[in-house]
RNA sequence: UGUCCUGUGGUGUAAUUGGCAACACGUCUGACUCUGGAUCAGAAGAGUCCAGGUUCGAGCCCUGGCAGGACAACCA
């Protein structure tokens, strides 16, 4: 959680605009954004950025932020994802209240504004293919050549528009393009297009129309209809500023203008972040889906154990600039790990099991031992754990031969096991490969709960779990799902190719005590010494599955690979 | 050979608008601990892309460079 120290006195770039603005009574000390996605594929944790960014911005400053889709494009569009979308928004907090709209609630609109500009000469009917009015549009250092029919009559276009709009044109036959400047240096001035003839059916607006407004016709006017004040979008709409501002011009001679600002989008290391490349991962099977755990996206990380807590105190601690740059994931689990560490129930489960025998425990008696449920918050209480004669422990923690810096078990070796015994190792069994197959202890009755009976230490506490009670259960471990930290410097290569072939590790037999039975779907466990896990929703009854959201800090581990 | 944007520890951000470069993550010590976790205490690490200039004083202002990015979809 970020505290008032850490965040006051951090204003960046836009709330500093903004509460300068303020001062100067601009907007009528309105403030209104709004977060316009595209419903072409679903939300990932850099679009959480720019929603809480967006939302942020209006709760700081006592505004509103609307929800928009921006559906512009029936081609790649689908009701599918805007209702992931909008589930995705709420999980992380936000609420737009009234205030959803649609770039499709507008066609009526828009199209009624481009027949002004029509009449005001200022856009034109162009008959030319896409391929010829790319090739006259020049170049970042050319000048582009004007069309052939630039200059047609008012009453032409207007004749020629409405029939594009009555559907008696094929699609790419003509285009409706704005009639400013040829010449300009900035390439989105060089009388941009503004309708083009799509025959694909609408997901909201059915075969209603057949011509569709660009981005760039639409965005800015949905804006200043909306009453937005700060239209907050990504360095690369940079240059088409200009034109949006353009258009709110012809629009109005009023004082209000929404204004565009541009920030950086969020790299993180080790993943991929764009659209295209991660239906391309869904597409084809590079992953389960688009909530599959490895994802960046908003459901993926969800279901990996993400809160929405720890996304938007990510998304506050890595700030925002116009510099571009790339964000450590391990930023990112640091902040889970802060809100888990915090939030989430212990639980002991062992992912490796290696059985131990208490020699001289009882047969057939089981004990119930009192464990803690959360040292961080010790109001979530305590619960009983079961011990018996047979246990398991992770395998890692037992070494024949240990070095110097291992501290667990070995031969000979006495170590706590968590909230019951110390045992000492007095036995290894191994079978006819030489691996080990089971450890012979005993056990310190005096030491019961954990407490040293004679005040004598011990360097090591080892989780584990009573084999007849133990819950079986599949475990999946997830790692990076690409192998280099920045794919954009392999732009050159196909990113597939770098593909992490360990993303995934599926460990279909743990055991974990019995406290974690009938958890219901994303509940959260700190599994103690291993990390944080939480409850996928492939759970069945009888056999629960665990996703593990991040590891616990390890200095061992760290030690280890000296 | 254009227009626009951006250069601050390893990473991400800050610097009261000209006043000893601060914070977080990471790293390294140490303390504590029934999680090699958490917590606590401390340390190392940049002189702000470069070169000039203005100024008592520049990360901030001016000039000139250099480097990186965006823009040539009937995508958003």
């Amino acid at each position: 959680m970020i505290n008032e120290k850490e965040s006051s006195g951090k204003n960046n770039f836009i709330h500093q605009q903004i509460e300068k603005e303020l001062q100067e009574g601009k907007n009528q000390g309105r403030v209104h954004t709004r977060f316009p996605p595209e419903p072409n594929g679903y939300l990932h944790i850099g679009h959480a950025k720019s929603i809480c960014l967006n939302f942020g911005t209006a709760e700081k400053y006592g505004g509103l932020c609307n929800l928009r889709f921006d559906d512009t494009n029936p081609e790649k569009e689908d009701v599918e994802y805007v209702d992931s979308i909008m589930e995705d928004v709420h999980w992380l907090g936000f609420d737009w209240g009234d205030r959803l709209y649609y770039a499709s609630d507008y066609f009526g609109k828009l199209y009624e504004f481009a027949v002004k500009l029509i009449q005001e000469g200022k856009a034109y009917v162009d008959d030319q293919d896409a391929e010829t009015i790319s090739s006259q549009k020049g170049t970042p250092t050319r000048p582009g050549i004007e069309s052939p029919y630039r200059s047609r009559s008012i009453a032409e276009n207007l004749d020629l528009f409405e029939r594009m709009k009555n559907g008696e044109f094929e699609e790419g036959s003509r285009v409706l393009r704005a009639r400013i400047d040829m010449a300009s240096p900035n390439m989105h001035m060089r009388d941009p297009i503004l309708y083009r003839i799509l025959k694909t059916p609408h997901h909201r607006t059915g075969d209603q129309w057949v011509i569709y407004p660009m981005y760039d016709f639409a965005h800015g006017q949905c804006d200043f209809w909306e009453g937005i004040t700060h239209s907050i979008c990504t360095l690369e709409f940079e240059v088409h500023r200009p034109l949006y501002d353009w258009f709110i011009d012809q629009l109005t001679e009023d004082n209000y203008r929404p204004r565009q600002i541009e920030f950086a989008r969020l790299n993180l290391s080790y993943t991929v972040m764009s659209k295209r490349k991660l239906l391309e991962l869904v597409k084809n099977n590079y992953v389960k889906g688009w909530d599959d755990p490895r994802m960046p996206t908003i459901s993926g990380l969800r279901r990996r154990g993400y809160t929405p807590e720890s996304i938007r105190n990510f998304a506050e601690r890595i700030g925002v600039t116009k510099v571009d740059g790339m964000i450590d994931v391990t930023l990112l689990e640091h902040s889970v790990r802060e809100h888990l560490n915090k939030t989430s129930h212990r639980v002991m489960g062992v992912l490796d099991p290696l059985k131990v025998v208490i020699t001289n425990f009882p047969e057939g008696v089981t004990e119930e031992l009192e464990a803690i449920n959360n040292p961080e918050e010790l109001e979530a209480g305590t619960r009983l754990v079961p011990f018996s004669r047979e246990l398991y422990i992770e395998r890692e923690d037992f070494m024949e031969n240990p070095p110097s810096k291992f501290f667990r078990l070995a031969p000979g070796r006495e170590v706590r096991l968590r909230y019951a015994y110390f045992i000492t190792c007095n036995e290894v069994v191994k079978d006819a490969s030489g691996e080990i197959t089971e450890l012979r202890c005993t056990y310190d009755p005096a030491s019961k709960g954990g407490n040293s009976p004679d005040g004598r230490k011990v360097k090591a506490t080892l989780h584990w779990v009573s084999a007849p009670h133990a819950v079986e259960s599949e475990v999946r471990l997830y790692d990076r799902l690409f192998t280099v930290e920045d794919l954009f410097v392999e732009k050159e290569r196909d990113f597939k190719e770098f593909l992490n072939p360990d993303s995934l590790v599926v460990l279909p037999k743990c055991y974990l005590e019995p406290s974690v039975k009938g958890a219901p779907a994303l509940t959260h466990y700190q599994f103690e010494r291993l990390g944080y896990f939480n409850v996928d929703p492939d759970s069945t009854p009888e056999k629960p599955v665990f996703n593990r959201t991040v590891q616990l800090k390890d200095t061992w581990a760290k030690e280890k690979n000296r």
